[in-house]
Parts: structure tokens; sequence; C-alpha cells
DNA sequence: CTCCTGTGGCTAAGGCTGTTAGCCACAAGC
DNA sequence: GCTTGTGGCTAACAGCCTTAGCCACAGGAG
């Protein structure tokens, strides 16, 4: 029987799309090495149990989460860097729900933890947004805190289909985004 | 032996609490059993498997949150129902994180399920807080959807220890209210 | 007061998890 | 060409949810 050269990294890729695809309570030790055609006992050679791949997955998705909404807001500012990185974080979400479920609850070991690194990076992302606006520098840990609940709410609630009734989610997120605007340019 | 004389609503209400002390994952068939002083599988006489409990709990939390909202907001208006509104919402979900995690991602069967008339009855809540503003009725649903975004992100991350850094929670809290109250005031 | 029935407990068992121990063969390096 | 480490494997176990089937208690009917 050949080996099938597995790597960490490709398990953590692999479990992070499936965890995507079957959702995050969907993803199992047993599924993710059926997927990459080994047996289950295989994949602790690569991993340290479900609990370890859950980190490495969840710091995963905070890099490209970070990625991505840094990536939108280059070379924006005001509004429309606003518009960029809220869109980027709800696309990001959408396309990635069991991802970035997974980060959820995760509290990082120490600075230097890649959860710590990645969720440092879309912080700083949205801080760039925030430096756009004439907020006054106490304001903006609250005001960060804000954004960062607004758009998780959204995305979270969005994806677990909590917007049940009639009118439009886009139409709404746009609103959203107007709202928070017009309160961060009257400050 | 004597018959521990359970309960439909006895069992459910322990699973509430136990979701709430072990953290949902930490709600299991055997520990809740346990706790009852009974058997596992006595439980399936009450309640058709854990499913079935969890949306069962999930009926109750959002039935509890939407009277305390409910509650808070009377008698209120404009500043005082949003706050008021806010804060036990966030309080609710401190006080119950368990309960709380178990109603996100629970779709009702039809508009006579506990769940849905929970659900409704918060929604009322809030839409009574957006009555004391003068918001146009097309953006009533936009307002809506922020408010619960906004809520249930703050309080969905702060129940998971999501905000570490520096300034004080509370403080962001009221900042946050403060922000939404002056944006809905300038409609 | 006695019997009958329904109900709420129980034991036993099966299928699914995650996980560990221990084996064995391939692949690379001296 | 041999040696060694590594990445697969099988076997096994504990804990989870769940079902099947039994049995004794409690309450109502006669």
């Amino acid at each position: 029987m050949p080996r099938a050269g597995l790597d960490r990294a490709t398990v953590v890729a692999a479990g992070a799309a499936l965890a995507d695809e079957a959702g995050l309570p969907g993803l199992t030790m047993g599924l993710l090495a059926q997927r990459l055609g080994v047996r289950t006992p295989s994949l602790y050679k690569h991993v340290d149990g479900l609990d370890d791949l859950l980190r490495r997955i969840a710091a995963l998705a905070l890099a490209e989460a970070g990625d991505a909404v840094g990536l939108a807001v280059r070379g924006r500012a005001g509004r429309d860097a606003l518009a960029a990185a809220a869109h980027a974080f709800r696309a990001f979400v959408l396309a990635h729900p069991g991802r970035y479920a997974s980060t959820v609850g995760q509290e990082p070991t120490g600075p230097d933890d890649p959860l710590a690194v990645g969720a440092g990076r879309m912080l700083d992302a949205f801080r760039s947004v925030l430096h756009g606006y004439e907020v006054p520098e106490p304001d903006t840990d609250h005001a960060l805190r804000m954004l960062r609940s607004l758009c998780h709410g959204f995305a979270t609630l969005e994806s677990a289909h909590g917007f049940r009734w009639s009118a439009d989610v886009d139409e709404s997120f746009e609103w959203l985004i107007d709202f928070t605007d017009r309160g961060l340019r009257a400050m």
C-alpha cells in the first residue's frame, strides 16, 4: 500500500473545507480521514486530536479573513473602506461558515499563538477603517468593538438562517453600513 | 425503588440549567440523567432525544428572554427603552449562556412552534423600542436587524471571552447604546 | 378491598464518536 | 545495501446517543 503522503497543512486545509461543507458539528475525524483516503488513527500522526485540529482551523480562518479584510481596505478610506471591510468580512463568513464558526470561543495561549496573530491582523484592518474617520482616541476601542459585534452578529445570524422574514438581507446590510457611516462621521 | 416523579418541564428546565453551567457541549444525556437521579434511558420517556431537548430548551430561552426584554421596555421610550432592552438582553445572555446558545441555528417548523412564538415576542419588544424613534416605515425591518445583530454579536462575543484587550466592557456597551441612540434620533 | 392498566423507571445491547497502543512497511540517508 | 525514522495500519476501549424489552409502581374501576 503506497503512502498517502499527508501533511499537517493538508489535513488542516481538508478539515477546514469539510467544516464548511458539513457544518462544524459535521466535521468528524472519521469523515475527514475517509475523505483523505486514510484510516482515522492515521490523522493523529499529523494533528493532536480534534481539539488541536479545531484550533488550527480557527487560526487558518482568522489569517484568511484578516487577509481578505486587509486587502479590501487597502487604498480606501471613509465610507469606502467601511463598506469594503464589511462586505469582505460577510462574504468570508458566508463562504466559509464552518471555518469561521471554529474561531468563536478559542482562546489564544500567548501573543505568539497563530490564533492571536490572525486575530490581530483582522483587528488592524478594522482599526485602519476607523482611522479614516475622526474618532477621538479614547473612543476607538469602543468603536472597534461595535464594528466587530455588528459584523459578527449579522454574518453569524445570516449564516444560521436567522433572518427569516421578508425584507431583503443585502439591502439590510447596506442600510447597516450607511447607518454606521453616518454615526461615525458625526463624531 | 420509588419513582422519581419526573416531568417534561422538569427535564427541560434541568437541561437548561445544566447547559448554562457546563456549556452547551457539556449538556449530555448521561450527565442530565445523573443530575436528575435517574438512568439515561429514562429521559426518553419525557423527551424525544437530545435534538428535541435542545429545541425545547431553545424555546424556553426565547420565551424567557422575550419576557425579560419586554418587561424592561414597558413604560419606557426613546433612549431609556433602548438602553433597558439592550441591558436586559445582555444580562440574560450572560446569565444563561448555554440556554441562549441553544437558540442559534434552530429553525421553527411553523408559526405555532413555541420557538417562533418566543422569537416573535422578543422581536415585538425590540420593535416597540424602535416605535419610540421616528424611523420611517420601510426602514424598520433594517433597523430591527441591526439591533438584533448588535445585541447578539456583542453578547455572544462577550460570553465567549471575545473581548480580551484592555478597555472596560461595560463602558463599551454604554458607548454602543449611545451611538445607536444618536443614529436613530438623527433619522 | 382487589384487580387492571398505563406509565415511568430499569437493564441490555448496538452503533456511533474520539483516542491510544502497538505493529509493520515504505522511503530516505549513511 | 543496510538502518532508521516515519506514516500508514489493525485492534481495542471509553463515552456518547438511542432502541428494545421488561417490570413494578400508582391510580382508577368494579
